[in-house]
DNA sequence: GTATTTCATCGAAACGTTTCGATGAAATCG
DNA sequence: CGATTTCATCGAAACGTTTCGATGAAATAC
């Protein structure tokens, strides 16, 4: 490997030198300047970004920590973020939580190879979270909350957007309402389902405990669920899925059993993704701000990298996207 | 910042002997490794990354550079990398090439911040990836063939794909055959319509210049293509889009405009993306087989840190997906 | 009881940068 | 011309690890 060392021997100057010359540091004169640039060149010289980075003690990059790299649902928030960071001159990268305590996702956390992060990813434990959060470093919290002070909470009004789901479809003449539920240990699922549970109080409706199924916010998870609510003997003339996602394969296993939607069974998903009004027919969703909270978590960081004061939850709000899978009275 | 200079000092013993307790090394004893792990707890202490991995001269990490991160048709490539890094102990992170030469890509690609690298991503140039691809430095290409030898290039056979696409519409009784190209520095999309003009030139079917139209491998772009092509005075029958995402656009804005899909038009996409059998109709592709994509693309990549030798090739095959969205004979 | 091996521990060098303070030459000034 | 300032360049220390070879104590062997 050809280091700094290698480049200064060649342009015949001390490394220190060469080190200006490589960062564009005014005080060398153009002559050695072009001396050593030419001389990294034909070397083919390459910096060794660790050895930069652990000198300077920061490392202008942020990371995305993602429950999977691999989800659809993610494309907006991640502009958010980007867009941001680019803006302050950072980096992004993202990285994948799967494997837990073993995941990229952990050894970014806990081995200070970032300047900040944004964490979305279910498959982080809060131990964790806590175990790391300290003072300088800043760590978004996108997907629960917990009490630690040195991290910020950006969320959405989860319980809010799943009251005004319920409402919709009660408002339009429903009451047998199903919930498909995403996994337990989400915080979001909890919130969504909490509102759906107030609504229904608020209009006096009853709760069907046979009503309430999970599908783990996978689209397969969406079709089992839907299987399993229109097996029953009495099935709901609505359900609301806890996301988009499952939403969408709920549809497609309702309309593989003949049923018609809306006309037999009315559906409300969550989250608003891309997909929502390319489905036939176009899914009546809530959506998220998503690219707002990408935005916000990105902000935020460079605030507290900048150590200014920083309100510790901050909290987008909900809208429903009235489409065509919900029946209207 | 705590180092471990501190833990050492805490627990009384010398760095190197903290150092052995901290990575596990066996010839420290059980004591004085309780010792060490007991004070590196109380302190806190979070070993930097940098430090190590410059020492070690190794990171023990891919980077996936992608164009933005944010596309949906990555989902399977990335889950097929991951799988295969993760088998051989080693952490995944995309980053976005977003910004070109000064992009966080760029950085990983030039800085030496990982072992190595799989490329797909348009917004690279040719130039910075020859620049940077040396022999101890394994680069994966997915998207593109450039000549340096140091590179290996995964690849599907899209002109066979283009090919077969064509031909199963030629084969339904289609002869105005419309193409919607990708942009147009897309290797890709180049090999997917080379295969289309092949398949015209082989059954005789003379191309239109009016009926090639692009879009942008978007969604919008599909839109706006097939917008295009149904203003004309002599409509195609038949739409062959570069890939799924305009195909899913066109075929929105084709029933905008009152067209029956596949009775007025018939329409075949090249991907299979995950939307692909959710819409209404059921998309026809190609599919790419995009998991063994990035299995491969991953595996050479520790076949060469191995210094094994590879071929500078790899070609994975397409299928013909038939759905519903061509009007059959 | 001496010679040898094993073993835990240590100190120091190294990884490749950046950056501080020093040095001396050139340029400026009166 | 001597004094002072400016400027390019340099050497060395530092960042926080890992790891080599050395050291001496304990354990084993004869």
């Amino acid at each position: 490997m050809v280091t700094i060392k290698d480049v200064a021997k060649k342009a015949n100057v001390a490394v220190s030198t060469a080190s200006y010359a490589l960062n564009g540091v005014k005080k060398v004169s153009p002559k050695t300047k072009d001396k050593v640039l030419q001389a990294a060149k034909e070397l083919n010289y390459r910096k060794n970004g660790f050895a930069s980075d652990l000198k300077r003690a920061s490392t202008k990059t942020l990371a995305l920590i993602l429950s999977d790299l691999s989800g659809p649902f993610y494309s907006e928030l991640i502009r958010g973020v980007q867009d941001v960071a680019t803006d302050h001159g950072y980096d992004l990268i993202a990285c994948s939580a799967i494997g837990g305590e073993n995941s990229t996702a952990a050894k970014f956390l806990t081995e200070h190879r970032v300047d900040g992060c944004i964490v979305l990813a279910h498959n982080i434990t809060d131990e964790m979270l806590k175990d790391v959060a300290h003072h300088h470093f800043p760590i978004i919290l996108l997907d629960r909350e917990i009490e630690v002070d040195s991290t910020v909470h950006v969320k959405v009004d989860n319980k809010k957007g799943g009251f005004k789901a319920t409402e919709y479809l009660i408002q339009n003449g429903h009451t047998d309402i199903a919930f498909v539920n995403g996994p337990s240990d989400s915080y979001d699922n909890q919130m969504r389902f909490a509102g759906y549970q107030e609504a229904l109080q608020f209009y006096n409706i009853e709760l069907q405990n046979k009503w309430m199924v999970s599908g783990n916010f996978t689209r397969e998870g969406g079709e089992s669920a839907a299987n399993i609510l229109a097996a029953q003997d009495q099935v709901p003339t609505a359900v609301f899925f806890a996301n988009d996602e499952m939403a969408i394969g709920g549809m497609e296993a309702f309309k593989k059993r003949g049923m018609d939607i809306p006309d037999d069974i009315s559906i409300i998903g969550f989250d608003d993704i891309l997909e929502a009004k390319y489905v036939y027919p176009k899914l009546t969703t809530i959506r998220q701000p998503k690219y707002e909270m990408g935005a916000s978590a990105s902000h935020v960081i460079f605030q507290m990298l900048n150590n200014e004061k920083v309100n510790s939850t901050f909290e987008l709000h909900t809208d429903l996207i009235i489409r065509d899978s919900v029946k209207k009275l």
